[in-house]
DNA sequence: GCTTGACCTGGAGTCGCTCCAGACGGGTAA
DNA sequence: TTACCCGTCTGGAGCGACTCCAGGTCAAGC
């Protein structure tokens, strides 16, 4: 399939899914006879795991590791799960930022309900 | 108090603090006789706000709204309230994002594990 | 009176996209 | 045939949100 459905099927835009082949990103995109480029199966299962991966802040950087790691094959296997662990790290340390905010969102906005009921 | 403890009781850094005023973020930072910043509590209070709407995701643009708000005094109070309340269903789609991503890494890393357990 | 350290401003650099101009090639319509 | 879309290509500029740095000021301590 060519980029436009690329982009659809992974949630990453067209312009991002060039970026990251620019960038090392992702491992051998063939191209057509027409010199379009046309994605695989297996490569749209690695962009939607690089889309969720970034969603939720993982740098580049890491992501390149990745991307290095996935092209040496199934030895690398070991290192790339120690990779997504630390991630799934990141997550929680995250959700914690989130749930911290919301805290303080709510103590914030009883604030406000407190002045709007006792209007000067 | 000045820009390094502000820095440090807030979380953001000099830099970053220095940045956001004068995007417009802060409203009136005092300057004293030696042209340095005097925050106040109040400031600093703000800056704890600000902070944490930026680690979860909320934009300049809309802090810049909400500090404009701020700097109109009581009467934008319903506003300002709207404002964290749209965070607050950020926050609720962040969180989807995260357990999504969790969803997806637990499976990822248990294909890993399987493949580890059943070496060529 | 000299050094040290915190602070200042203005501007350049970075990351991760996003948008755009200009070119190409294939398919339909007049 | 010719005209025109459409989707794609490349290279490069622009942007949001910082981050870092050079070069300067000033107060305090030795």
């Amino acid at each position: 399939m060519r980029i436009s459905e690329a982009s659809t099927r992974s949630g990453l835009s067209a312009d991002t899914i060039r970026y990251y082949e620019r960038s090392g990103l992702i491992p051998a995109i063939r191209r057509g006879p027409d010199g379009l480029r046309r994605f695989s199966p297996e490569n749209i299962d690695w962009l939607i795991l690089l889309y969720w991966l970034r969603k939720t802040g993982m740098p580049m950087k890491e992501m390149r590791r990745f991307a290095a790691l996935y092209r040496e094959g199934t030895a690398s296997i070991p290192e790339r799960k120690e990779v997504l662990l630390n991630h799934e790290e990141r997550l929680r340390r995250r959700r914690a930022d989130l749930d911290r905010c919301a805290e303080v969102l709510a103590h914030k906005i009883a604030t406000y309900r407190k002045i709007e009921g006792e209007p000067s």
